[in-house]
DNA sequence: ACGCATTTGTTCGTATGTATT
DNA sequence: TAATACATACGAACAAATGCG
């Protein structure tokens, strides 16, 4: 990126893209490069347009978008902020699970078993890796009020992942999400979920105390990074007897 | 409009609006009376800043709010457009069901039941009805390839639904949501969504094509117009062996 | 306790670019 | 081509929130 001149660019660009837009990208693979960690402020409006040489309208558009993308959160009279899963007031930002009554108490978690292994063809499909690669494969419960309620499996790549294990997970206090950020570097930005009905299976209603071909909800998701990178597989299953998945249509 | 002081509010009474605000509620408020109907274009914004005695800017962020709440759609060179369920572009924005092959085949439907009736206590909940008040309900199955997957009960108000029969159902081309808009002046502006799985009673079952006792994705959805009225009850029993619940998490 | 500097938020104005008819 | 509408970009000024001295 040479300077972005004036708005005479001279056409020839493979696909027009406004200047905000530009200043947008740059930003992001800053965002992407680790310049600025997640829960820190980036820098101010006017100082970022000095940088980039076009005018502060221009930076406070981009971080609209980025704002809006989740990527960033703009504070008033502090500044502009890396978007992460750690804080309390975003905490648990993807799940869904809301109980009947409406309580707000938190789930607790337990570990079940996390290991490496080469990954099986699905999560190779699904998080685009070569076949042999390596993935960590991590199963645990949630417990809402001493009852179990999801069973999550959960497959990362192995290559992002080193160093992994089931006492990193036992030591660490809050979202999953957050500990991937701040140990292993990989934010998760956004993610796509596919929900289906199913019986459970005798493994799974034994762990989740239900009976045996019992109603479950399945949420398989894939989480994406920067650049829309799939870095997560997970399938969780939900008792939904006393609580639901909330979804919101507009 | 010196004293905006829109409360009633949890927490945090602002007490102060900014005036692009002000504006997008005075917009809203027009879009409620019906001073421009779904699918036509509203003034341009170098008009309403005339009207409104504010700078076409101000305007302008008035209208992208609104655009981003969709309410509103803009293109470029046309003009801003009131949102609707009846175009073929964004048809079906609230069904969120896809088949596990990706094709974008349609569905069918086929009405089973339209009656008015007494609306009962639930109903009258999540409706905010007085109790004893009239309520429609309706009773349809949608069809992929041939195949019933979706079995949809659905609740209306009977006050804003009068001379909603079967023979309207079964005329009308397009979406529900369509004919509620042009023929009954009820606008679905979003939506709450709470996903279980459940078990298939005997009825449901057969209708459906399913075992007795067999998952169905249940999904449990308030609509609501201007103002965040709730104008619809719907209970929709998914089958979810060949499709699934689509969703994003940002 | 007060004021000041910093940062984002709001508002105005103007000019120009791009898309549509 | 011309007219219209939204989209982009710049600049300037002030307001509101925050934090520090």
């Amino acid at each position: 990126m040479s300077t972005p001149a004036t708005s005479a660019d001279a056409g020839a660009a493979p696909s027009f893209s406004p200047l905000y837009r530009q200043i947008k990208a740059l930003i992001t693979r800053s965002l992407e490069a680790g310049a600025w960690k997640p829960g820190e402020a980036i820098p101010s409006e006017v100082e970022l347009a000095q940088r980039f040489k076009v005018s502060q309208g221009t930076v406070r558009k981009a971080i609209d978008e980025l704002a809006t993308d989740n990527l960033l959160v703009r504070r008033q009279g502090k500044g502009t902020f890396v978007a992460t899963h750690a804080e309390a007031r975003v905490q648990y930002r993807f799940l869904r699970l809301v109980p009947d009554d409406g309580s707000a108490e938190r789930m607790t978690r337990r570990f079940l078993d996390c290991r490496r292994l080469r990954a099986p063809a699905e999560v190779t499909r699904a998080l685009e890796l070569k076949s042999g690669d390596a993935v960590v494969h991590v199963r645990r419960l949630l417990h809402f009020r001493e009852r179990p309620v999801v069973l999550d499996d959960i497959w990362l790549p192995g290559a992002l992942f080193r160093g992994l294990t089931a006492e990193r997970l036992d030591e660490w206090r809050g979202p999953l999400y957050g500990l991937f950020e701040s140990e292993f570097g990989v934010s998760m930005i956004r993610a796509e979920e596919k929900i289906r009905a199913v019986a459970a299976d005798e493994p799974c209603a034994a762990l989740l105390g239900v009976a045996v071909a019992a109603p479950l909800l399945s949420v398989e998701r894939v989480a994406f990074t920067y650049g829309d990178r799939p870095v997560e597989l997970r399938r969780g299953l939900y008792d939904t007897r006393d609580q639901y998945y909330r979804n919101e249509l507009s």
